[in-house]
DNA sequence: TATTAATGATAGTAATACTATTATTAATAA
DNA sequence: TTATTAATAATAGTATTACTATCATTAATA
């Protein structure tokens, strides 16, 4: 038997769902490819319609622009990593181990899931890290928060910032702990692959090193006295 | 006597020295107010001439592309903050203290300075946390870095890494904190402004307690057991 | 067989991101 | 003083981007 993860999608972010046709599906599929390779100023709708052999106003019909695209590709992002995390700690008992757990799976490559062919999840994770955040930084901000386009990303923080209170329960900045965590484990991936004297994992470039760091700025805030 | 504090540009950065003259200076200051007002993609050089009163033509005399205005903003506000910083630390010898004073000037609103006229570094304050991180988030950050366009970034982060160590000698990331209190000083005041349930700051919108929490994660790593 | 839904093909528009040319003005040097 | 240069203004033009609209074709379904 073959399982098929769906993640449900916020509907304002598209005008046809992508995932119910072989067009939609190669939308996100090239979208992923094109913004991966071209960066997200540079990738256009006319070329990722030739990408995929249709027409400009064919990808119109999926998405109103590219920022929409944009949110919906971290959303999904952000909804696919929700389900990692919880599939990977589930039955972990100790918020400690937990919270390591999470740690690492927020800040290790991610390897491309076989389960959904049309995303890869690879790809994926470095365009979250590239051009995540300006999914967020715009003037239309408070509207797409109106819309609930970061209730993925907010939930992941949740549910992270409640194992952080798990393992601390005095601890006064869960929640900016989590979105700290979150952001950090992107940035800092970010600046050892492109302005690494801003880290201090420049030799080895290793992700192991981020989590080190992560485990040791989080762990030693939470730590009681 | 009044001084004027000159801030020594990338030469890379611009075709003609935008200090060096009065329609270059309105490109600076209008720049801020258009970018502040639109944010960064509406931002044009069009809007920007028809604001100033001259033509597009005109600005392109000064600067290749919106990038590099954008570029060249950052890097100004990194090393009149980078100034601020050695101003308002100078002769304290405790490094705690120092760090202390550092971590509030980087989460503080920042007031105009009338030192420089033609920057309004109040609203060059919000543009940094908003937009700031485009300047680095594209393709071509490699080659923006070889040009030393991060230089100032890299040299504040550089400053506080050092003080950091002074703290501790025995801290293992001093860079990579370093870079994570400067994010977070501003990524944590975007999230407390337009999606606060990622911050425990939603309630009072204080700087303040970003600084309590920056203090708390900072002075957490660094105690020595 | 008729109807509808999705797609393909083509065209067109307003705005953006530039480049080029020529005229005008202001500053400075011979 | 005049001649020269440098900066700016005025205008035009191009390729690309970010869309919208229309109509024909095909596939699915009623």
């Amino acid at each position: 038997m073959k399982l098929q993860l769906q993640i449900k999608m916020n509907e304002a972010l598209f005008l046809r769902d992508p995932e119910n046709s072989e067009l939609g599906k190669n939308i996100l599929k090239h979208s992923v490819q094109l913004i991966h390779k071209a960066g997200f100023e540079a990738f256009t709708f006319k070329k990722l319609a030739e990408d995929i052999g249709t027409t400009e106003a064919g990808i119109y019909r999926y998405f109103e622009n590219k920022h929409k695209l944009l949110v919906y590709l971290t959303c999904w992002y952000w909804g696919w990593l929700e389900f990692q995390i919880s599939f990977h700690t589930n039955n972990i008992k100790d918020p400690t181990v937990k919270l390591k757990r999470v740690i690492k799976l927020l800040a290790t490559a991610v390897e491309d899931d076989e389960q959904t062919n049309y995303i890869n999840e690879s790809l994926l994770h470095q365009i979250v890290i590239s051009e995540g955040s300006k999914a967020y930084l715009t003037k239309q901000v408070g509207e797409d928060n109106n819309q609930h386009f970061f209730k993925p990303y907010k939930d992941l923080c949740a549910v992270i910032g409640g194992v952080i209170s798990e393992c601390n329960h005095k601890y006064k900045y869960p929640k900016s702990l989590a979105s700290t965590i979150v952001e950090m484990a992107h940035i800092q991936n970010f600046f050892m692959n492109h302005l690494p004297s801003l880290t201090d994992f420049g030799k080895n470039k290793e992700d192991r090193e981020i989590i080190s760091f992560l485990n040791d700025l989080v762990f030693s805030s939470l730590k009681k006295e």
